[in-house]
DNA sequence: AGATTCATTTGACCGGGATCAAGTAAATCA
DNA sequence: TGATTTACTTGATCCCGGTCAAATGAATCT
């Protein structure tokens, strides 16, 4: 098998023959069919979908989808493994945006521009399904219910950017990291994987920058929720032990709050 | 004129008389238009946008648009005036997520869960456009310039949040606050306003919780900017008296990031 | 006009989390 | 396999911005 040395998906060449494994993993057969743009959508106008959608090879850590500047062709969808995106000034600080399990979607962001304001690059080694945005628009014209999906889809992004704001703005170190944990978990439940046992494909480096948080910060809260009997940590393997602590955390009124509706 | 006592859009009944002032407010009369969802259709086309508009009674400071937790509807329009959006912990607390500017549309964040997750709040006398979503969507299965432009729309908001998180994660108050103020100025220049002169709508603790500051911090900085030149701040008026200086302080590299270069 | 309430400003102080500095453990590489 | 690099942890210190407290100024209400 021939492997040439193209580290993007968009780099690919158009016009990929059909390979053997592109039809085993068809959307009709994708276990992430309910997680995913098929959501809603009836058999048929699934198999139209899934005509459009392109099943490039496996991706490796550091191999980027797209990179911040790059025209915007195509949205991505990770199907198996792990993405972060992240915006970079010009200077080469980076913020993280986001960590992108299977089933989500990638390069919502872009569509107004037309071209990338962020960048999209491979924690692990990943499968990763691309969907030229030009086709897909075309087929929305056609299928209400995919019209319906793109735009709820949108609009989930733009929920989910509200909380992390939130998260921002209001929470201290300790509830970004306990809300961080609990996002993965309840992602990882969704796709039938265990929402208290898992590896993360990301850095404490990445964590932080995510968080807006020093890697130091990051550090010492794992210890302290080891200490506390929230988790167990090694390495990138950790153990949620105490799933309700951590939830009870995250909803937790502020303390500024409990002040304030005192008085 | 009868002026019954509703607060909200959303409680107004269905089929209001064509009134004389919503003929003179049409789309393709309104200033807005290159800014707001009819951008980019063609004239018939902004004239079926336009038949689904819903043009209200004003409102007035404190009045809501929808609550967190109604039943989506409708997107809006601010057409003048401002109105800022928030999500509320269900125990009181508040984070602002936005101030809206006329041609800017609200909303978008309730398509998914078919209901609204922040709540939108009038922040001074405003005329709003209200956009049935069911209406727009049909329009938009048959309408492919419209369907793009709601893309877009939905795409920028989420580029859009996409800038705050990096605000919030990265940047110092004075960068938050400095931001804060170039995001209006450009704003207002957008719609032939004053860049460098004009007046906020929101108070210092509304600016404060949006940016994730205390309002002490925000007066602090507001007293410091002004003892530095940068602007000129009566109460709610301000003048940014040296607009490059506020440029510059948004595009400069972050400290931390030079000393990191220069390892 | 005077009283009340709310918004803003200013000062003093404090603390969470960043920064600085080392040390340790893993992963990568020759 | 040892050498080098990179990731992570831990401790010490510092500082930005939050918190507390109080004064002042606007706006609203009688």
């Amino acid at each position: 098998m021939n492997t040439p040395a193209l580290t993007t998906l968009t780099a690919l060449p158009e016009g990929k023959i059909i390979s053997f494994e592109s039809i085993r993993v068809a959307c009709r057969n994708c276990t992430l069919m309910t997680l995913c743009l098929p959501l809603g959508l009836a058999p048929e106008d699934v198999e139209r979908l899934d005509s459009i959608v392109r099943r490039n090879r496996p991706l490796h850590r550091g191999d980027y989808l797209f990179q911040s500047g790059d025209r915007f062709r195509s949205l991505f969808v990770v199907k198996t493994g792990s993405v972060k995106t992240f915006a970079q000034s010009p200077e080469g600080g980076e913020q993280v945006l986001g960590f992108h399990l299977p089933g989500e979607i990638i390069g919502l962001d872009a569509i107004e521009k037309d071209a990338h304001v962020c960048s999209a690059k491979v924690l692990e080694t990943s499968a990763v399904c691309e969907l030229p945005f030009g086709r897909l628009e075309e087929l929305s014209f056609t299928i209400p219910s995919l019209q319906h999906q793109m735009y709820r889809l949108l609009s989930k992004e733009i929920a989910h950017e509200t909380e992390m704001l939130l998260l921002l703005g209001k929470k201290s170190a300790e509830d970004r990291l306990a809300t961080f944990l609990l996002s993965l978990s309840q992602r990882f439940r969704k796709r039938g994987l265990s929402p208290t046992d898992f590896y993360l494909s990301m850095s404490r480096h990445e964590i932080g920058n995510y968080l807006g948080l020093a890697v130091e910060t990051v550090s010492r809260l794992f210890t302290r929720f080891h200490d506390e009997g929230l988790l167990k940590v090694d390495r990138k393997h950790i153990q949620l032990t105490n799933l309700d602590a951590i939830e009870a955390m995250v909803s937790r009124v502020p303390v500024e709050e409990c002040r304030r509706r005192m008085s």
